[in-house]
DNA sequence: AAGAGGCCCTGATAGC
DNA sequence: TGCTATCAGGGCCTCT
């Protein structure tokens, strides 16, 4: 589901939720497990501590604590972040927080407290509210990681951040005049440039007038330079407009993202282009669904 | 050693 | 109605 700016719109909505009271009071897991196992023991040094930041790089998000701790969250391909308000007798006795510690175990109890729905998998309990985290599929996943060094460590081989000015065209010309794959394939290389996913490589390439299917050593400077702008632009605007809810995606507080109206391509198989009429086409690329218009991008 | 393909998992939808 | 097949926004691992 998420690609940049769904993740950004998470980071935002999660951060305006907690940043007044940012003390973690409990964490609760309702599985020992998501892709990878969750953190159910170390987690517990993370209570009483501080979110200082909540961080993104790519399609990743970083809560940052006090105290050199932080958590990676990524949300796969289903996950969703919502804030919930509590009720003020759950947030304030500590019966219940050593009630819900033992939900690790057994997350029925959990259930039964009408806070918690089908694939709700972490609870992490702040003064007045919580931050529960939802992911049918499971592919997303939630790490400890305690020092800076190990965070740097983790992102050291990821590429260029979109948004960020903080590289140029030359730079990655660098990266991508060698590669033999084609350029829908490198602009959803994580090591090449983050963030971006199967829906915005389709878009960004289309305001770019760019064929997926073209070779991406074979990108001319012009074209290059297009790509890299309607990048930013694309991105920018699905975050100005919720993100994109194809399936299921909803921000913080469970609405729906309005982007996926502005798609030129995706998911338009066999629809008019909007610029020039011609049909727009799908094909797969390393078994994902590829939307063009072979009229508009050369 | 870059690049393609399989796989993890559930749910929605299409077709019979 | 109910079965089966296919597909879905990601990324890691394996194989070539």
């Amino acid at each position: 589901m998420p690609e940049l700016p769904e993740v950004e719109i998470t980071r935002r909505g999660l951060w305006a939720g907690i940043r007044k009271r940012p003390q973690l009071q409990d964490l609760v897991f309702h599985r020992k497990d998501l892709r990878y196992p969750l953190p159910l023991q170390n987690g517990k040094k993370l209570l009483n501590h501080r979110v200082v930041q909540i961080e993104r790089r790519g399609k990743y998000l970083i809560f940052v604590f006090d105290h050199d701790l932080f958590v990676i969250s990524h949300l796969g391909m289903s996950g969703t972040w919502r804030v919930q308000q509590l009720q003020l007798q759950q947030s304030l006795h500590s019966e219940q927080t050593q009630q819900l510690l033992q939900t690790v175990q057994n997350s029925s109890q959990g259930r039964s407290q009408n806070r918690i729905g089908p694939h709700d998998h972490i609870e992490m309990i702040f003064e007045g509210l919580e931050l529960i985290y939802n992911d049918p599929r499971r592919f997303g996943f939630f790490l400890l990681l305690d020092s800076r060094k190990k965070v740097e460590k983790y992102f050291e081989n990821m590429g260029f951040e979109p948004l960020s000015s903080d590289w140029s065209a030359d730079d990655l010309y660098k990266k991508i005049h060698s590669r033999q794959q084609n350029i829908k394939s490198a602009l959803m290389d994580q090591k090449i440039i983050v963030g971006i996913g199967n829906i915005y490589a389709c878009e960004i390439l289309f305001r770019a007038g760019v064929s997926p299917w073209k070779r991406a050593s074979r990108i001319n400077q012009e074209s290059l330079e297009k790509i890299i702008l309607q990048t930013r632009v694309v991105l920018q605007e699905a975050i100005d407009r919720g993100g994109s809810s194809i399936q299921d995606f909803k921000n913080t507080a469970g609405h729906l993202g309005d982007f996926q109206k502005n798609f030129s391509v995706y998911g338009r198989e066999g629809e008019a282009c909007r610029k020039c009429g011609h049909k727009i086409r799908q094909r797969k690329n390393q078994g994902r669904s590829t939307f063009w218009c072979s009229k508009c991008q050369h």
